[in-house]
DNA sequence: TCGATTTATTTCGCATGCGAACTATCTATC
DNA sequence: GATAGATAGTTCGCATGCGAAATAAATCGA
């Protein structure tokens, strides 16, 4: 209680997300969709033929990482590249049929992770998990050094 | 409130951890030292002289987490490995000067990172997501499918 | 003691995602 | 219309860390 050990939350930050990663990696291997992958799916659930950036954005991606992840997905045939009509330096992604099946297995799967990452916890308690969550993006910025 | 948006804890942590190892990454790059590697130099200002495993087992590393992260610092002159004389499967690491220094200023960040961890949380919000963080641990093993 | 198993670490191939630098296209300004 | 910037993506080199397989040394059993 004296000397705050508030430190370990970085620490525990690294460990907890690590963990959850190899947890997801080691269960959705089977369907050939790993975490990140399951990030985009999602998105495009929700908005379909959306741009590279915007969807990076709701990923919070920069470039590199949603190229890259878009050039994974389009191998493995999740997603389709297409150019966008109005704009000859920018790309839509659409989902695969098998984009889409593999979307609604994640959501399976997410709903049991969910349900694990809440146990043990009041309601409450997880908006408090939320909101510090929640609360990095505008501590920690994307752009400026302070 | 109706359909619990609890599913959204996943990629909150996903991008809480990517935002911070993002700034870290901004701020240590001066000193050349990044997040995993100040978690290594922390345990070994600890316990210096510890074997691979058992720093792996306190960052929550597998064996080629360590074994990479260890190369690349003894290559950046941080560390040293010495062969146990015990065992001639094992070896230990050691802090450097140079290690030592850096440990010395990752400290200093650190300290500032965390109070702009804990900002506009109380103690015992902090202490829930403290909570809730290590609670990952148990609920995502490492071995074990259930 | 000798072979089988366990244990410590390394290596490989992979996915992830960063910053920096580049390309191509679009937009505004003169 | 030409040209200077802004914008969308890509590419490169890097750090991180996984699972699987390999290597080498220690230990256990018969």
């Amino acid at each position: 209680m004296s000397p705050r050990r508030e430190h370990r939350l970085v620490f525990l930050l690294n460990v907890a997300q690590r963990r959850l990663q190899r947890w997801i990696a080691a269960q959705t291997q089977r369907n050939g969709v790993t975490a990140a992958q399951s990030g985009l799916l999602f998105v495009l659930g929700q908005r379909d033929g959306v741009l590279m950036g915007e969807a990076g954005a709701a990923l919070d991606l920069g470039p590199p990482g949603i190229s890259g992840l878009v050039d994974r997905m389009t191998a493995a045939n999740l997603i389709k590249r297409r150019a966008d009509p109005d704009d000859g330096r920018a790309w839509r992604l659409w989902l695969t049929p098998a984009g889409r099946a593999a979307l609604a297995q994640s959501k399976a799967g997410l709903a049991e992770i969910n349900a694990r990452l809440t146990d043990g916890f009041t309601e409450a308690e997880i908006d408090v998990v939320a909101r510090w969550l929640a609360s990095l993006q505008g501590k920690f910025p994307k752009g400026e050094d302070e």
